[in-house]
DNA sequence: CTGTTAGCGCGTTCAC
DNA sequence: GTGAACGCGCTAACAG
């Protein structure tokens, strides 16, 4: 079965090509009626533009490029699902692409989005990323960007994150008006930016609380953190808190501790992390957590995005979105 | 900066644009001498043929749709990465709908997948979704569609996943095998395919063994698993065996006996699950499961839409994943 | 071996 | 108000 172009719709209802074109546009040129009659036509056969001939002629094939370090971490999907769910309700189409956290594959999917004429593209980056120039080339064909939740620090294009040191900061203020003393910090790996400010927002409340003594691990994925994890409570026995920075660290963090419990059950750590969400409150017992809202993230940067498709002038932003605590007693 | 067209090559090489189009996709006709130079032309100035373009003529954009009706859960991200992992070596693209299990979206996904020509579809059921009335015109357009993991009783679709009823009968036997005598078993929402074979094949292994005591739980979240855990944990005190179909279910599942243990410390009960695989190894202990590799079902799901792109007349084909287990001491 | 022509489906001048 | 004609970039049928 052939699709019905507009082409036919002329045919039928005995106009030109042109005419059809302006009327299912409400251009205003085009008389009340014929313009009724047409559309119920379009209508009735389900006429739908041909997005490559409608890109062909606009030089806008209605798509944004969503490239990723990997998806398969925990609140990735949730800013998947909110990205979608933005883009779907202004008639882009999502194409994504996947770095596996490889710099040279950041650098192909990249170029991938330029080839395809994308409209716009959403980066998180990979975390062997240290600079911004093989995004250099965007500007030359006006593409423009937005960076998520894994940045670099930079100017030239707008970023949606929450905001890293002053969750960083939350987390600690929180477990100090727990009453800890002594804390063990799980990060992520070294060379991210969200690892480096989620830590420094964290040591940030210490300068007033010298009493406090802490150990930090940086951990590049749930195993290495449950095997850090576990060594560090041998190591330093008197510690009465525990903070992880993220879902793929508090899941080996997790598993540590319940192990390390089953050899001294009155073993107590006040925890707390940040997280999606969904995993802490099925943890025992369940840890307190900030949530970094994945799907609110994906709406946010989508939007930001069009509004820079839309107008091609607008300055890069930087927006924190805000952040909750979710506390089990 | 404009992008560089065939035309542009054409008039730098002094020769037509077809011979250009012909030289590039290596057409026997053209001369070994102007081939070359138009290729060395086309490199270096970083030529990419206009995917609109060429989508128009041929009536083909290079990209298949994957609906799902949610990718929250813990495979799914497995899943894209083997489809993008398959499709990017085919210079595929790859557009993602999301059905939230909503029939009527899901509907509309197929719609917009039709509206948007794509050459191909993938698609897992939401569990609200009891008939494929909705595909029949897939048929008028000659798109191709393969269902994964998430299917439904029926002949006119190719379909990739495991051997849901295997599943459920090697994960019973394994109970058995360890000897244990009662089995609470949690399973999906009832209203699911892989639910019912799941349970299907975990019911046929104790046919053999009337001795086993069993009990059975739908579950429609992790939520819902964790309370009827709970609470079928206060009522079968003698069982000695759980099993979780799914992640989603085996994550509730976990936190029940988790909390359970609490005021048990004695308590051991076999567990085994049907899992993407990364979870259970951080439980305490740790899950034994049976392996559902989401990766390899991507993979395999893309291989074979992209052959039935390939060859419209292949006939319909069911695909089952070999599964492996892990097993914790 | 290579060029000319035509057209994929649509939007957009420019006429009338 | 409406239509004719052109072109987006590419490919393919037809010449020569």
């Amino acid at each position: 079965m052939r699709k019905i172009t507009i082409k036919d719709i002329a045919e039928m209802a005995s106009v030109s090509k042109s005419t059809v074109s302006r009327a299912l546009k409400n251009h205003p040129d085009i008389s009340p009626m014929v313009k009724d009659k047409i559309k119920q036509l379009a209508e009735s056969f389900h006429f739908v533009p041909n997005a490559a001939a409608v890109g062909l002629r606009q030089k806008s094939v209605k798509t944004i490029g969503l490239i990723l370090p990997g998806i398969h971490h925990f609140f990735v999907p949730a800013v998947i699902e909110g990205i979608s769910a933005t883009l779907k309700s202004k008639q882009y189409k999502l194409m994504i692409l996947i770095s596996d956290d490889e710099y040279e594959k950041e650098v192909q999917n990249i170029v991938t989005c330029i080839d395809s004429n994308v409209d716009g593209i959403l980066i998180s980056l990979t975390k062997m990323t240290s600079g911004l120039d093989h995004l250099d080339k965007l500007s030359d064909f006006q593409i423009p960007l937005v960076l998520l939740d894994k940045t670099i620090d930079q100017q030239k294009f707008s970023e949606v994150k929450i905001d890293d040191y002053q969750a960083g900061k939350e987390c600690c203020t929180f477990l100090i008006q727990e009453g800890v003393r002594e804390i063990i910090g799980f990060f992520g790996p070294e060379s991210l930016q969200i690892t480096k400010e989620r830590m420094l927002g964290f040591k940030s409340v210490l300068n007033n609380a010298p009493e406090i003594r802490t150990h930090y691990y940086y951990c590049d994925s749930s195993g290495d953190a449950r095997e850090k994890c576990l060594s560090a409570l041998r190591i330093h026995g008197e510690a009465d808190a525990v903070f992880a920075m993220s879902d793929e660290v508090l899941v080996g963090v997790n598993a540590a501790l319940q192990s390390f419990r089953r050899d001294n059950h009155d073993l107590s750590l006040k925890t707390v992390a940040i997280s999606e969400g969904y995993l802490p409150e099925f943890m025992f017992p369940p840890v307190s957590h900030l949530v970094h809202n994945g799907y609110e993230l994906g709406q946010s940067a989508a939007q930001l995005l069009l509004d820079h498709i839309v107008h091609p002038e607008k300055k890069p932003e930087k927006r924190f979105l805000l952040t909750n605590f979710s506390v089990y007693p």
